[in-house]
DNA sequence: CGGTGTTGTGGGACCGGTCCCATAATTATA
DNA sequence: TATAATTATGGGACCGGTCCCACAACACCG
């Protein structure tokens, strides 16, 4: 067993409130007395245990984290962001890979509330479950404030960090239009994702804008997912006439479509040019010049964090969202070289 | 404040410790009691502290896990294995990304203690900071068991799972040797790693086996990293006489060969053929056809875990190393089409 | 009917800290 | 030099559980 406050305060010939002094350098301590308990914990190789102090200090300093894939770079680079801040401001974080499942989020928040957790961060959209929403409310009922990492708009009744998924579709199409694209499409997500209503909206607009047509049978319904994208995007390039350009809402969506368009032997940009959603690391890395659209995935990481803090520290704070407009990366598979 | 045992006892009219029996299901209790306690229980949404319990019981149900960067897919895989042992078996994982960084991972170790963590798993090869390792062996000796995932042999005092990287590196070659291959090099990391090491003896070992003498020209000493590789690639690919072929250490490594024979308007496998290690699930999807030695990383996290449970339960196991042989998938792009 | 089990319940110490309050020692002030 | 203020330390309750032990109630058995 680790060595306890009691074996110090005896070694060291104090009481344990004296040692409590010199750990947390509160109240009073003779400066002979701090040096030789700091003697004896060195010595002993002492460290408090976490666990009394919490129970005693009753602050767990741990906030939960779940998210629906950690795998996805997407929501990886939030983690990192996330957990830049916790370690700066001191916090421990629960990190839950929820694989997009109402049952193991529901067993997630159910410990987070046995350990005691201060605070909540989701990425993405919560389960839908009522289940889960009553738990959530509860949780803030009991002074356990939530952030949302660009989350479902259902849920805006919870601070929030979001992605302006419609600035972004409507700044990619409009690059579309100026590299000359005349009829362009869209691969978008589940319509019952909130990004991807908003991504679709702001492709619609923008072409309105431009005073295009946007035909219905080049807005191909995907689910994110790469496997659908490949077999939309085959169909659609064997069309008579089709779009010489398509903004893509996932990078996931990309791999599908880029895998279709390589094995019909055509190429990008001269068969089919495309804007994609999200960076592509890999792919630019080994030259393929990907445009995209970058959300600043870190950045919603470290905002939603220090949000968390802001509200732990007043809770009195009007429910606030935060919106991060995404930067447009040209590297050329956007070109029109009809 | 959440409700405590205390409050359920008072609303149940029983004593504290007849609602921890009926908490977990130890000792006698009334039939009828036990709904009547449950049913309060169920009414003030009661939900017994984590932390109380560790404090009574001296038991943190944690593991501390330490991974270089949860970024690379690599690593996150095994992590995904971790976790599901990790959930099943009723542990909670404290993960910290110490991004290679000596003193982070000091850091993490310190936190780790303070937390009273139960075991510990660390990925990949833990800094080699003497303040580390005596740190670990510190930790051994009070009796928190330690198991390496794919670490350095240095550490072998210490339990581990690991990947045979010879035996991986080994059957690439002989797979390129195969495919009609003569003259054959390899892009490897830094010596100062063990599995680099192990690849490159691989290799070596199986050019002898064939008959054919590996150039020292044709051994590319990289950095793991992606830029450094495609230096060294395009460096290679301008000579005169070169390999037809590589066994590439590392999938960043890949990324950046592809990059270097790709702005050199080549082609893969026609001028340069390959197997990499470790998938390359993004640029398999897009159809490139990669081929590649898959170490199971997600098996690693599993065994870890798994292995490290087994010695929570009993302390007086020898120390063992599990040795896991990656499989080869070939895909194409080893093909000698010359 | 009294002894011996088997059930059922409560009391209190303990886990390892924090923190308030009392008191002791030292220094400043009148 | 007595008194007040400041500095230094210790004692004990408390955080929210677990668990051992004592004891009460009830059944069974000879």
């Amino acid at each position: 067993m680790p060595a306890t406050i009691k074996d110090i305060a005896k070694a060291a010939q104090v009481s344990r409130s004296t040692v409590s002094r010199v750990l947390n350098d509160s109240g009073y301590v003779k400066e002979e007395t701090r040096t030789r308990v700091l003697a004896v914990i060195e010595e002993l190789n002492y460290s408090p245990s976490a666990i009394a102090r919490s129970l005693s200090n009753k602050r767990s300093n741990t906030i939960g984290v779940i998210v629906p894939d950690i795998n996805n770079p997407f929501f990886a680079e939030m983690i990192k962001g996330v957990t830049r801040v916790a370690d700066k401001e001191g916090y421990r974080l629960l990190l839950v890979d929820s694989d997009e499942n109402n049952e193991k989020e529901q067993l997630a928040l159910q410990a987070f509330q046995e350990q005691r957790i201060e605070g909540l961060l989701i990425v993405a959209t919560p389960a839908k479950e009522k289940k889960s929403l009553e738990h959530l409310r509860w949780m803030r009922a009991h002074h356990i404030p939530i952030v949302l990492l660009d989350g479902h708009v259902k849920y805006d009744e919870f601070d929030g960090v979001f992605i302006d998924h419609y600035q972004g579709a409507h700044d990619a199409t409009i690059a579309l239009v100026q590299a000359g694209h005349k009829r362009i499409g869209i691969l978008t997500g589940k319509l019952s994702s909130r990004p991807a209503m908003e991504r679709l909206r702001g492709f619609q607009d923008a072409m309105t804008e431009c005073g295009l047509v946007s035909y219905d049978e080049d807005i191909l319904f995907g689910d994110y997912g790469h496997e659908k994208a490949y077999h939309l995007t085959k169909e659609m390039l064997t069309r008579k006439k089709r779009p010489s350009a398509l903004f893509v809402s996932s990078n996931q969506m990309v791999l599908g479509m880029m895998r279709a368009v390589s094995e019909l032997r055509m190429k990008i940009p001269q068969d089919l040019a495309f804007i994609g959603f999200d960076q592509l690391e890999t792919l630019n890395l080994i030259g393929m010049n990907c445009s995209t659209v970058d959300a600043h995935t870190v950045e919603v990481g470290e905002l939603a964090m220090k949000r968390l803090i802001q509200r732990l520290e007043n809770e009195k704070l009007e429910t606030a969202h935060t919106v991060l407009r995404p930067d447009l990366s040209l590297r050329g598979s956007e070109a029109n070289l009809k």
